[in-house]
DNA sequence: CGTTGTCCCATGTTATCCCATAATTAACCA
DNA sequence: TGGTTAATTATGGGATAACATGGGACAACG
């Protein structure tokens, strides 16, 4: 499970160090890296192992085969995707398209969600993070996962 | 897994290189190549490995041999497949009629879509990729990863 | 005999690997 | 508990191999 938040440094070849608690989770698995791709939804990278990708090809291949949002989510991700394997010290370079998106300068903010993970710029991550849009999403997430004592709804 | 947008350069006697990740994807399988057909939804080629085909024509078998969607998929794709083997440096020579189809120029963007990919002339395929990327983030709510078994979040 | 397609070799560019070093954390013993 | 050692992590630079691409030779076909 991908936790917590970590910056790392980018350096002028696109490396970076994947933060060792988030290697530690896909150690093991059938592609010895990460797979990142540029959010669709906002100046951000999103990430995982192959696993993940595994469960979005599942939830794709449900969907009809010439399904309109089928084909979109198939270009939006799998098009977008990269597999970024480790070099020997647990780093991966990200593609100069991928810097650009994020926004990325020297520096890179790995941020942790469970099954996934996200990477920012950390400058706008402090904006993400203060901003009313997340705070409302937040809450309401958290709106959902705990029911109140009393028990409206 | 194919995977990620590749923008390889196709020269004047038609050959253009197979990005190094696809032809890892089909590497060790019966046929040392791809197979390609002009996509009959769009001016774009859709292609993959043997084992793709073999999926299709699994599903296609299935169909009422009479049914006229059968006959009409069995034409559009396998009448109008075609294998490309690799040269010694990976790269195949697309058909002219493939070129056509389309609109390629001097060079061709590979996009990788998991089981299988598509070839697309740069401009064309921009123009499609965006509409792609802001239909699914219209749409992203219905792409929900459903809990892994044991897994939390 | 001309045309087309396939094969092979050459080259620039890019990305990958491997080394060394610094900083941080964890482990261990006094 | 404090100090010391060892291990893991993060970072930087240079060498090496892989890749994409161009041109030319040979063979197959009409």
């Amino acid at each position: 499970m991908f936790l917590s938040t970590t910056n790392n440094g980018v350096d002028a070849k696109g490396r970076v160090s994947v933060p060792a608690d988030f290697r530690a989770v896909v150690r093991g698995g059938p592609f010895d890296g990460i797979i990142v791709w540029p959010s669709f939804d906002g100046p951000y990278l999103e990430g995982g192992g192959q696993a993940l990708l595994e469960r979005y090809q599942a939830l794709i291949e449900d969907m009809d085969p010439y399904d309109e949002a089928r084909v979109a989510f198939e270009r939006a991700i799998f098009g977008a995707a990269r597999p970024l394997s480790f070099d020997s010290n647990g780093r991966v370079t990200l593609p100069k398209e991928f810097i650009e998106h994020a926004g990325l300068d020297s520096r890179a903010t790995f941020v942790g969600l469970g099954s996934r993970f996200e990477i920012w710029s950390p400058e706008r991550y402090e904006e993400h993070k203060s901003s009313a849009q997340s705070y409302a999403r937040e809450n309401k997430r958290s709106l959902r996962l705990t029911p109140k004592p009393g028990g409206a709804s």
